[in-house]
DNA sequence: GTGATGATGGTTACCGGTAACTAGTGCTTT
DNA sequence: AAAGCACTAGTTACCGGTAACCATCATCAC
């Protein structure tokens, strides 16, 4: 493909020493008249400043972001690793993120690992090499290779959307497995007995393997029948498998009369299909979504 | 926030230097070693090389991109902003981008805009900061500004989603108002008369307003009753707007026998909407998305 | 044996910004 | 009036790689 070209072979790209040039000063000038508010911000006469922000508009200049960041050691953004775009929790949560950093000057660069630890190292490699200035994982589980290399990257490291008990740096989120400790508590305690499971056949979402974890726990905890758990479809399993689960649960387990299911899209499906069924929830049958 | 601290104040990074040091040679030797495959191949005796290799190993070196791009002019990765990320339709493009480029040796840069096109601008700025080698856009509308910016920057640019009068350059795509004339004159062969269309109410969404033009010009080229279109809800909007949308129409006007919904995911909350109410789809309504 | 050739590794200069320091100016302060 | 200070702009060196060119050595054809 284009991997032997140039990024440009353009005249030559507009550089800062082009627009001293023509403004008639310094290329330090022109690069303090541009970073005015920055930390090591030096006051430039307004009068000069308007001269060289005009110039740099007449010539067209944009700075190069490479060579900033080459020389000044900062490379203004953020890597963040997700699992998957087209998840409403994640997407949420890498607006957040944005919304957040924006302001800061800094940017959010976003890589999605497709629920594989592996694809995060991969991805975190590549990140790290354009010397982000923090990073943010999704969930607590990675390659050891991963954690030695953000380790040695010396910048600060956030995982979210769990709460893991060795926690690189730092952590926002909570525990899976004990929120879904709760819900089946809470089940219970609303009178329900028959409880199962509906979440996906891999362990690959680490997430939904500890909220499949903490459902067991709580079940073994409050003496119910156990077992009772579908595993249907890979992660993140979509409507149509939580509905497709939740028909071989009802055939499996008649009594069952009441379900968590691993996500919201799979509690949706299987919502969707006991209505489609004439199943009154949650008077026939509860159904509790993560 | 962290905005004054540099990336990282480690005893220092590990350079090239420091492994041709070690290894005793020079960098340019290590620098061969580390590219070997690349477009400016030198061979390098392969001993030499796995010395080096395991010495990077050692050392816990990560080549610096930055400085890479900054020497090389090629910064191996190419930018593409999408209006959002929750929307199957866009992530399975990125999805398609990442697949593809994977192997050239390219990343992909991921935007997005919240279907506005001055965010788009914002962000076409600031990664053209960092000197991609390709920029994708979503649909053919844009600000004058990046429209400049992106021919000044001299790179390929690829406009998707839409088919353009005006291309900037390149084009992969369709014409969102001549497809929904198809689809409208698909609806009128098969016998539909009173066809209405589901949308959002702001004209920010620039494809879903030329699917609506496109409704429009269908209607009238075929003399069917005009004027039948409900504007709800913010695009993107959601299954529940659809829903509501179709609930408002069939309020308004009874005789309507199909709908063009604007989306997938409003056809599909149109679809529940009509499921729940036991209208029979396609023989009360027929229902189409795009 | 000698020049041509090819493989390998070294040298030098440079990419485009910024940090850190220096120099000149006008204004206070004592 | 001299010293001190606050501002502004200029100078120099450098970040960590790679392009382009050079030097060396072994091999080979004649």
């Amino acid at each position: 493909m284009a991997a032997a070209k140039p990024v440009s072979n353009n005249p030559r790209h507009v550089t800062m020493a082009d627009i001293a040039a023509r403004v008639g000063v310094s290329k330090m000038t022109v690069s303090r008249a541009l970073n005015r508010g920055s930390s090591n911000d030096r006051i430039t006469s307004e009068a000069l400043r308007q001269r060289i922000l005009s110039a740099c508009d007449e010539m067209g200049y944009v700075i190069d972001q490479t060579a900033r960041t080459f020389s000044s050691k900062r490379s203004g953004f953020i890597a963040a690793v997700i699992p998957s775009l087209n998840n409403s929790n994640f997407s949420e949560t890498a607006q957040g993120i944005t919304a957040a950093v924006e302001g800061s000057g800094l940017q959010l660069l976003l890589g999605y690992s497709d629920y594989r630890v592996e694809n995060e190292e991969r991805l975190v490699k590549a990140m790290l090499m354009r010397r982000p200035e923090g990073v943010i994982l999704t969930g607590g589980s990675h390659m050891p290779q991963t954690r030695a290399m953000l380790h040695a990257a010396g910048i600060p490291v956030v995982e979210t959307w769990d709460l893991p008990d060795d926690p690189i740096e730092h952590t926002v989120g909570f525990s899976n497995a004990q929120a879904t400790v709760a819900l089946v508590r809470y089940l219970h305690a609303k009178g329900y007995q028959n409880i199962a499971f509906i979440g996906g056949t891999s362990n690959r979402d680490t997430r939904g393997a500890d909220r499949r974890r903490g459902y067991s726990e709580a079940i073994k905890a409050l003496g119910l029948p156990a077992g009772r758990v579908i595993s249907f479809g890979q992660p993140p399993i979509s409507m149509a498998q939580g509905a497709e689960a939740i028909t071989l649960l009802i055939r499996q387990w008649p009594d069952v009369d009441a379900v968590v299911c691993v996500s919201d899209l799979s509690a949706f499906g299987a919502l969707m299909e006991c209505q489609r069924r004439g199943w009154s929830v949650p008077g026939r049958i509860a159904i509790a979504g993560f």
